[in-house]
DNA sequence: ACCAATCTGGTAGTGACTATCACCAAGGTA
DNA sequence: TACCTTGGTGATAGTCACTACCAGATTGGT
């Protein structure tokens, strides 16, 4: 079975990887991420650094890669279409952001998220990826792409609201995760869009401010 | 008189300055940027790659540097304060576009911006650029340094207004400025944020009902 | 037992960038 | 003229991210 086979091979290199991943992480966190090097991060991993490469094609990606990406793609395409388009967009963003920060990998999700902020190079590459995050959700959104002039529209508006996304996660991380991050979402669009559009929503019931009940201060 | 000589030699550096990213900017749209290494880079403009790296600190800057990110926050600063947020950093941008893209540079600009769009490594470190281009207009404005929350209300529309104002100028350097780029950028600011941006006030006081200011201090 | 695909490791490379050294031109002083 | 400081420049050698290219090991299927 070529079904079971790269099941199990799947899920062998998805755990070096996590291996690795964490390693790096947890180097770059304690020294710094210039001072550490890829040899150092196999090192630890207990891999040769062409496996490091292997699985990680930067050393940037080493922090910044992960799978959440395609999640908002998602839920961007099943938003009903009647809606405002930064509503559209902004209510997935925020849904996502409560199912993301709910899983148990919320601590990791911070120790990289603060080295994203804090060092210049994973910053950059951290917004090149919100970049192309920003294409897939013009074509989730699917407007129009005939008409260059919607598309632009389009883009303009998913551009505008994954920055004020941006300012909400790293609001959210220079907060340490204790604020509710979907409410600081909707905070930041409303401060970007009026208060007609970052109301969290009546359309979305996934969940109010607190889905962890403990959390906030 | 240490005041002429300086001047003198600030004169000598700008000239060598603008020579080697002239000629980066030439080879790098010829050849590639990845195709083209520092050394070449020297060679054509005549100096040692040491002298390169005195000039400019990576090669990224090679096509990156410039100096029109205080144009734009000279301009918020001067601003009318009463003005709703996003009207007055939008102007202000608005504004600084027509003054820049007026200038005789406007040909180089354009090589800039598509080199910068079709390079992953230039395009991330242009978004961090525009990132600490937020951070000047957020000083700027000055709203209410004080109160976190405030501030960060300003953080958000600063990024909304960029993330537009990158959209607008992408889709310039696409037409290879034939379009008019104060009117894209007005039309993605419209798209963005409704159309009384251009007018009146869409939005925003400073503290609308929906903003939870719960998680203060 | 045998084959094929994949994962892994080692060995050079290339190229961006840095640290350290010496050289040279310009202006001021004795 | 000789001397000295200052700032731009150049050469050398090094680190490190990253990339072929090649060899061994493991695993799944026959």
């Amino acid at each position: 079975m070529p079904d079971q086979r790269s099941r199990l091979r799947d899920q062998r290199r998805a755990d070096t990887q996590r291996a690795i991943q964490a390693q790096a992480v947890r180097l770059f966190s304690e020294r710094g991420y210039d001072a550490t090097t890829v040899h150092d991060v196999a090192e630890a991993a207990g891999v040769s650094p062409m496996t490091v490469y292997r699985h990680f094609p930067t050393k940037e990606d080493l922090v910044l890669l992960d799978d959440r990406g395609q999640l908002v793609a998602e839920r961007i395409a099943a938003a009903p279409a009647a809606q405002p388009l930064v509503r559209r967009i902004g209510g997935a963003l925020i849904e996502s952001a409560a199912a993301l920060t709910g899983g148990s990998h919320r601590d990791f999700l911070l120790a990289r998220l603060r080295l994203m902020i804090s060092t210049p190079a994973l910053r950059a590459k951290h917004l090149d990826n919100q970049y192309a995050l920003q294409q897939a959700i013009v074509a989730a959104v699917g407007d129009d792409a005939a008409d260059p002039d919607s598309a632009f529209r389009v883009q303009a508006a998913a551009s505008a609201c994954l920055a004020a996304l941006h300012t909400a996660v790293v609001r959210w991380a220079e907060d340490d995760g204790r604020t509710d991050l979907p409410a600081l979402i909707s905070t930041a669009l409303t401060a970007a869009f009026g208060d007609d559009v970052g109301g969290r929503a009546p359309t979305h019931r996934t969940d109010g401010p607190t889905t962890r009940s403990g959390q906030g201060p």
